[in-house]
DNA sequence: ATACTCACTTGCACTTTGCAAGTTAGTACC
DNA sequence: GGTACTAACTTGCAAAGTGCAAGTGAGTAT
């Protein structure tokens, strides 16, 4: 209880301007690429469509995201609108996310990653579970 | 005159190693972002599907890609097997950049990425001749 | 009161990115 | 043969991002 919080922020402003232009590209890829594109976002939203919804559910992914990523990235899909937090539970308050609308439309990318991986990609597995999910969308 | 001796500059080793389990992964999603689940990969090649061939094009894309990130990732795409590098003419060399087989069927993935984004990014455009190109395919 | 769990947050070393400037090999003109 | 120019990279370096481990806070269990 006399624990001093003292939480300062200190967040460091970036003295480069992010202004780059790709944001401002017309071109849909690039503006997708924006969102999703790097190597965690689409992995998360993979292991949603899974069946997987807390926190701890996600953070044991097999890739084995490092949690300080996987929260950061929580944030940034909530804030494109591809998934929401909500309470599942009061006492202890349990968040679980799930994929919005928008997101479970992110459907048909995942299926063409997965086609193009088990053609190209020797060893790569689909399971039966997820097989299943991607198709019903 | 001969072959220019090569420059082979020591490059640096990581100190840290690289051994991530994503690569161990059997998910072809978890695969195939390995090789193309970056910002600008996918921009390559797109602009290869574009027509695009030469780096001097590629350099020039709407968004701007670095000149050591797009040397970088033209290698990465060869030694991947996306891509192949082929000179076009003589004195001097001019090498011509095309998607193999295996990387023209990377098409399925750029369309869904142009679907979702047409569909839930505002303000974005497909040209004529590239929703040409990919129909194609 | 002590230990434990879940869901994060923070600190920091290391890695990757992005910008600019430099390099290499050739052509063009004078 | 000297300067100018072009294409295709390469290099240097600071800024931004990533990944690991450790810390935090709220709540539960004993």
């Amino acid at each position: 209880m006399q624990v001093t919080p003292a939480k300062r922020k200190q967040r460091r402003k970036s003295k480069r301007a992010k202004a780059h232009s790709l944001s401002r590209s017309l071109c849909p890829i690039a503006n997708v690429l924006e969102v999703v594109g790097d190597k965690w976002s689409l992995l998360i939203v993979r292991d949603l469509f899974r069946g997987k919804s807390t926190y701890g559910e996600l953070l044991n992914s097999f890739e084995k995201i490092p949690t300080n990523i996987l929260a950061e990235r929580l944030k940034r899909l909530e804030a494109a609108g591809i998934i929401t937090s909500s309470p599942y539970q009061e006492r202890p308050v349990r968040n679980a996310y799930t994929l919005t609308k928008k997101g479970s439309e992110l459907a048909d990318i995942l299926q063409a990653l997965v086609k193009w991986g088990k053609r190209h990609i020797p060893g790569t597995k689909i399971y039966a579970n997820q097989r299943r999910v991607l198709r019903k969308l």
